[in-house]
DNA sequence: ATTAATAAAACGAATGCTCCTTCTTTTATA
DNA sequence: TATAAAAGAAGGAGCATTCGTTTTATTAAT
């Protein structure tokens, strides 16, 4: 609180003008910065033809860099925050676990599409897929925060890297 | 501190017998489990023949949930407080950004072997790859623990599928 | 074996500090 | 003059930590 109250430039007293109790603030601002990304994930989503996995991801994980990444303020420091906070506040977990379930959801649906386009095995479940691929997002923020050691271009060439195997290239040639 | 010194079975003061302080405490519980985990890969790390992409995920990801789950309690509620603690604990932050960075190499030495036997193409940086595959491992711990509906084979199987593409199976056929 | 003496471990109420929240006063706006 | 917004000191609850006391364990002696 203190710090918020700081960046905030206002008083102690006003800060709980604008939000009922630390928890109503905390829950607003994870709601917010999961409302921006969801927004601007957006036209990801809906690209029409859909993206091939890799750009997929490369974009995905640049827009996860874009909403977090406010200047000198990185709103990753709140996400992993919040993850802690959710462990002892129901209703925050609910929260989140709602809104993370729903991007995992869109990224299965998309995972389908690359069945359907022989980018996956037809066998494959599509919603593991869809798991695999939000634990990528979820993995950067951790090590982008405590690890300060990853980008996002090496992010999306590392899982484009898993997908290309020397001995498909053998067989294509 | 009210959970733990119930949990131990001990009273207040008794604890503060064992620990000079909350932050130690937290330090000393961080670095247990990150030892056991280190500990526990071992074997995988260097079993001969190297692991497989997938199998050695796949056994990752199940030293990991052997780790965490102690039946009644859970280790990944401790590590995603540790991560919060971190941001604002320079020493805590220092100590899991070590351990987690020598997992790390550790992966990336064997995705250079990887390389060596086909499995990824030799141009991409085994360093990146082994970024993403411990991405995978932190966003388990996430996913587990703030939704509850990941497994480990589930993952395991996500992992794998991403790397077979209906048209490698086309080229081979 | 029993008792006494010493040391170690544990207890748990009390302390004091941190931090969220409120409330009265002050300042700005219409 | 009236309404809204902000300030900031004070309240007070929660929590980490301490410390004097009590219990338990260990060793030595009768």
């Amino acid at each position: 609180m203190a710090d918020i109250i700081r960046v905030s430039g206002l008083s102690a007293g006003a800060v709980y003008l604008y939000f009922r109790s630390k928890d109503d603030l905390i829950e607003a601002a994870i709601t917010a910065s999961l409302g921006e990304f969801t927004e601007l994930a957006k036209p990801l989503f809906e690209r029409t033809p859909p993206p091939e996995p890799a750009a997929f991801m490369s974009g995905l994980v640049r827009i996860l860099e874009r909403v977090t990444n406010k200047g000198d303020f990185n709103l990753k420091v709140i996400a992993i925050h919040g993850w802690s906070e959710a462990l002892t506040d129901a209703k925050l977990k609910a929260t989140i676990a709602k809104s993370y379930k729903g991007i995992r959801s869109r990224i299965a649906t998309l995972a389908k599409m690359w069945q359907v386009a022989g980018f996956f095995a037809t066998a494959a479940e599509a919603n593991e897929v869809a798991d695999v691929c939000f634990s990528m997002l979820l993995g950067y923020m951790v090590q982008s925060a405590l690890l300060d050691d990853v980008t996002t271009a090496s992010h999306a060439k590392g899982f484009a890297a898993l997908r290309q195997t020397e001995r498909l290239r053998e067989l294509r040639a």
